[in-house]
Order: C-alpha cells, then structure tokens, then sequence
DNA sequence: TCAAAATATGACGTATCATCCATATTATGA
DNA sequence: TCATAATATGGATGATACGTCATATTTTGA
C-alpha cells in the first residue's frame, strides 16, 4: 500500500494523485486506507518520515564503518548514491521535501524531516572537525560549512542523474566528487 | 497582478492558492485575471519563467563583468547571493522548479526552466574550461562537473539561509564558499 | 456448520475551485 | 452629451476529490 502511494506521489506529486489512484494501484479499497491512515496527509506523512529515515540510517551507518575520516567521507558518497538509485521514486519526494521548498502539506511534515537532516548534516560535519583536529585535513572552512558543501555537490549530481540518467552518471568513483574537496583548484 | 501571485504561490504552494485568493490579493477581480493569462497554470508558468530568466539574466552579467576567471566566480557567488536576498519569495519557487522535484504543474514547465538552468550551467562551465586552458586553474575534474559543484554548494547556503537567515547567514565573503574549491582539502 | 466478530467496500454527502459569461462599469470620440 | 467600444466584475456551473458509513464480505471459533 505505502509503495503504491510512494509510486504515484513521485510521479505526478501529492495534489496531482487521488485516495481513488492509490486505492487502485494498492488494489484495496478507499475505506481500507482509511483504516490504516487518518487521512491522505497522514499516509503521506508517514511515508516520508519511514523513508527518509532509512536514508539517514543507510548513511549514518556506512559512516560509521570506519574510523578514518576520508574512507568515511567515500563512504558516505558511495552509500548515498547506491541507497538513491535504489529508490528512484522516493528520491523525488526525498527532493522535495529536504531541498526544494515542498508545498505538498501545509505545515508540520517540513519541520519534522528537515530537523532530521539537520542533525544527520551535524554528523557530517563531525567528520571534518575530526579531520581537521587530527590534521587529516586541512582547515580550509568551518566543519558545518564543509558538510552542508559535500552534501550539495552529491545532492546536485543526484539531480542531474535523476534527469537523465544516461547522459549524467552518478560518478562510479567517489573520489570524482571527494577531489573537488581534497585538491585544490589554485595552486596553493 | 503578478506580484501577488507569486507572493502566494511562494508561500503556499500552487495547489494551495485558489484564484479567489490572487484576485483579492491583487485587487482585480477574477475575471479579469483571466483576461491576462489563459488560466492559472498559464499565469504560474510565465511568472516563473520571466523571473528564472531575470536572475539568470543577472547573473550571466555578473560573470561577463570582467575577464579574470576567479574574479568572474566571485562575481557569481556575490551575484546569487543579492539577487536571491532581493527576491525571497521567488527563491523559493525558483529552488521548487530547478531543484526539487516540481510537481506544481503536470508537466512541460520543468523542461522549460530546466532547459535555461542548463544552458547557464554551460556558461559558468566554460569559465572552468578557459580557466584550465590558461592555467589559472588544475585540472581537479570536469569543468562541467565543477560547475554544478559550486551552483549546488551554493545553493546548499542559500537554503540553509531561506530557513533560518539569522542562524545560518549566507557568507558575506564569496571566498568562504570559494575556497573550498580553490584551497585542498587534504595536502597535495 | 453457522453465528458473531472483524474487516473491507465503494457510493454518497459535502466542500472546494477553476473557469465561463451575462451583465455592469468605464473610456472613447464625434 | 451620448452612443458605442473596451474593459472589468463576480455569481453560476460543472467537475473533482476527500472522508464517511451503511452494507457486504471474510474470518473466527464453538
């Protein structure tokens, strides 16, 4: 039932799907969903929550595999482009609800999902504080600034992936990305 | 007519603005809304459209100001930042056509808008690219690449400071985001 | 086997809106 | 000044869709 809303909130956004589409597509009843959920903002609620967290989890995780700041940082780019294109669908509604600014619910949903992202982004930036005090790294900018950084450079090729995922792969190779962090642009 | 429109779309979402609401905004009554645009989707694609074009307008100008690569990337990041101060509740528009998933309006606006991003992505590319050919610059990825790098950091600090602007202000300096793709993260 | 509990169904009440268009208001210019 | 054109208005209309609930179906267990 939550894959075959996820499926239709993706494709055609949540104002553009009706109770009547995804009772269909669920092959159950309009009434049964309102067993399950209290209403349409609900069931949408709760996707998001449960698959955004699975994101946070995935990352959280592959972050904690190792101890060495840079393996974790291939980590974190090669787990969220492997989770990501594993849940195109959700993807989209991920997008909506973290980076753009999403209009699918009035109010609530945004605070919730983006307090979220705000602490994972915090377990981010531990790593580069990390590095920097052990002098892995190079104090190039404040932690937080850095993580916010890597994860919109991963966010902005995701997204373009997204849009045409034969002319814009998401780089096999987390080191494409992670040197636009590591090496500089100008000569030092 | 269009600034009340936007205002509203901007804080509630297309779906969530009724042409009732637009016309008392703008003080015209709702047939004469229809007078002007063929009907809402007609006035939310122009709106949006005419506004992408003005800050990809500005911002084209701001990198055509001088011949110096870094100096034109300084001038990008300074000009996103004002242009997007200037106009807060287009930003956020603009962030839900170009970077979330839209899902404002069925389909066809997104090919439009995307179309325009990514020819101006080409055009911050190119500075990459000539920066590279005269040396300014290593060879640390594809211009390409480089360019949606440093688009999608910024616009990372641009959300950052759509919510919460006190908490998380939007560097002044353009070099705190452009160090770190100027300065190595870790020593070469 | 069958009655009673649990669960599923989908037609319907109600509300909201986009859009149209008959009417009213304003502007023009002779 | 007034007839005619241009423009503005907002109530009427029809369509869509959420959420309910009386009814139907299935499951349980005695």
């Amino acid at each position: 039932m939550l894959a075959a809303a996820i499926e239709l909130f993706s494709e055609k956004g949540y104002h553009n799907v009706s109770m009547y589409e995804i009772a269909q597509k669920a092959e159950f009843s309009i009434g049964t969903i309102y067993k399950f959920f209290k209403n349409k903002e609900g069931l949408y609620k709760s996707l998001i929550v449960e698959q955004a967290d699975r994101f946070h989890d995935a990352l959280t995780n592959a972050i904690e595999e190792t101890d060495d700041e840079i393996e974790k940082l291939r980590n974190y780019v090669k787990t969220k482009s492997k989770v990501f294109k594993d849940n195109v669908s959700v993807v989209r509604l991920y997008f909506a609800e973290t980076r753009g600014a999403s209009f699918n619910i009035k109010a609530g949903l945004d605070c919730e999902i983006r307090e979220r992202y705000g602490r994972f982004m915090h377990t981010l930036a531990l790593i580069f504080e990390n590095g920097m005090k052990n002098n892995r790294f190079r104090k190039i900018g404040r932690p937080y600034d850095l993580a916010v950084a890597l994860d919109s450079v991963c966010n902005g090729f995701l997204l373009l992936w997204l849009e045409s995922p034969e002319q814009n792969p998401y780089p096999e190779n987390p080191d494409v990305i992670l040197n636009i962090f590591f090496k500089g642009l100008v000569d030092p």
